[in-house]
DNA sequence: GGCCGATCTGTGAACGCTAACAATGACAGC
DNA sequence: GCTGTCATTGTTAGCGTTCACAGATCGGCC
């Protein structure tokens, strides 16, 4: 009470010191009293507790951090991050982590470079994170992770299968069979793709899903058109699918552009609005299908019909995958957690 | 090189001292080396930096924090961050962070109540952010902030003007001015207006200024339908809409439904699958406008007139009115920063 | 030679916390 | 009374930085 009341300094945060001082304790036994420690009788717990709550203490979490070597934090890199797609994982992810104890931060990409997903990496270490997420679907990407040998875990959404990182991912395969198979039930002899770009390793997996099951059902594979994710790349690709459509009926009719199964649901969208400037009718005379379904999906003109990921459920578990490394200090196998995909059937894929 | 050496340890992490020895200097050097203080020797700080590449070492950022009193993390909250606009400015903000030598940790709300706000800052104050951006455009929220005393700074996005608290926002009164404007300046009558919650202050701005635009006009103003921002209650709202148009044409004229200002995209996409199904031609019998731009917007059928919110611009301005705030002590006026949005006319609004 | 200033480098003490250990007191059993 | 055990509390020593200060070295000038 004699040297340390300064009535009115520029006032720094209380210490457990301070708290320790106010509850007639020592600091160790406000630790104590902080984390849960049983040895700790009622009546000074109750004591120290009244202190924190009048002082307004709370724990310095950089100390914290220095003595336990733990900083509680978890990094994420994300590319793309206002598609729908990452940005739910994203959250998802957060809400998890944060349940867990752990906080989140996150460095967003504009567009992957090797050089920027090491940068961002190395953001998050200056910062000391003990674990990271990537959100950064690209193959080059994955296997520039897999080179890096990194001092903590390391956990990929979407990062495929062929490498030795732990990953979570959606099963893009089952998606696109799903999707596919809807098409040809529906009694399309064939069914066209719009693939998203060749580095996405979703891409990829859509493409491949979707040619297996045409060829499980004998039908011919339309060599598929690329796009880029955008709107934009879609309605540039139904530009082109809206012209075969045209030429297609004076040709043989296996190929005839009767279904397109399009990668995402944006690019579905682009798609949707060349067919109808070109006076194409979904589902008359093409019906379609896209991947996602994204909130907006369902009132697109017609509904679309598409696949749905549940991205929040990606999120948690990449935290539960990644929060196991770090238990496991990092040992054993890259384990892989695999998702299902859900077919939501709407009205751009059945006749009204 | 005789004690220290231990050959094949556990290998905890090198410190400064680690590369003082191997350097043949003092922590100290090292240390300057790193802060870039002028005072080195150029070959001693050859010599440092070649120890620092040779050991691999990094920085403690919690040692660091613990002494300098500085994390360097920006705390951000965010409610219903999966959509667009949310999304845009978190990515915007922490590229913008990251830029300023920051790093940027998010807490996501599902949903806006006193509680989880509180929460959320609680979570990020244990972490020892210097200051957060909120994002939660709740007229609650803002009035709750206003009253929590925190030890640090908070920005707001979209906070409205009403309360002393700093913060960035578009100018949502004039976005839908301009809207208003342009649908009155195309020969309608009067304008409908299908407003976002009323709880959320840019669904009250803009309801204000399509109401003053009108007003001024001299124009009736019929009552506002209200949405929650999502394509279903767009839908719905259409729906009712729709059931005017039909009857309000054996009505007076004045509040013919001719011309419908949405409160956001989403909703609008809503509404024309509503007027589609009910048989209303947009924009031949129906014109509808939007707010926001998301990327969908120019594809949506017919492509939707909207006004466009430069996102990434908010998120850059949050920080860097956060930071000045932070190296003025908090100190001054509760600054505000006001966006323009920008008027975009596509089909949904002129006869093609 | 002696002194000065400028430049460079080292030393010790924090920062606020936890871990390890030591000390205290109460109580039981012999 | 002595010893042992248990619950409770205090003491000390770091964790890896930066800061403030003190020391060392150097060149130039009286």
């Amino acid at each position: 009470m004699s040297q340390t009341a300064e009535s009115t300094g520029p006032r720094r945060a209380p210490t457990m010191a301070d708290v320790a001082q106010v509850a007639g304790v020592s600091h160790q036994t406000v630790s104590r009293v902080l984390s849960h420690h049983p040895n700790v009788k009622e009546t000074t717990r109750a004591e120290v507790l009244r202190a924190i709550e009048e002082l307004g203490y709370r724990r310095n979490s950089s100390a914290r951090a220095l003595v336990t070597r733990r900083t509680l934090t978890l990094g994420v890199v994300a590319c793309n991050p206002t598609l729908f797609g990452p940005a739910s994982t994203l959250f998802g992810l957060e809400e998890a982590a944060r349940d867990e104890g752990y906080m989140v931060s996150a460095v967003t990409l504009r567009r992957y470079t090797a050089k920027a997903l090491e940068e961002a990496i190395d953001h998050l270490s200056d910062w000391g994170v003990e674990g990271i997420v990537v959100i950064v679907p690209h193959r080059a990407a994955v296997a520039a992770l897999a080179e890096l040998k990194l001092p903590f875990p390391v956990v990929t959404v979407e990062g495929g299968h062929t490498l030795p990182i732990p990953g979570v991912s959606v099963d893009q395969d089952l998606g696109a069979r799903l999707v596919t198979g809807h098409l040809l039930g529906a009694g399309h002899r064939t069914v066209w793709h719009v693939a998203g770009p060749p580095d996405w390793l979703e891409a990829g997996a859509r493409v491949a899903g979707w040619r297996a099951t045409l060829e499980e059902a004998g039908a011919e594979v339309p060599a598929p058109l690329v796009g880029d994710w955008t709107p934009l790349s879609g309605y540039r690709a139904g530009q082109e699918l809206a012209g075969r459509v045209a030429a297609g009926a004076a040709r043989r009719r296996a190929a005839e552009v009767t279904a397109v199964f399009v990668a995402n649901d944006q690019m579905a969208l682009g798609v949707m609005r060349a067919f109808r400037e070109a006076g194409l009718s979904v589902p008359g005379q093409v019906a379609i299908a896209g991947f996602d379904d994204i909130p907006e999906a369902e009132f697109f003109a017609p509904p679309l019909t598409t696949v749905r990921q549940d991205f929040a459920a990606v999120g948690q578990a990449s935290i539960r995958l990644l929060i196991s490394r770090l238990e496991s200090g990092n040992a054993g196998d890259a384990e892989r957690i695999v998702i299902e995909p859900r077919l939501i059937v709407r009205g751009s894929s059945t006749p009204s």
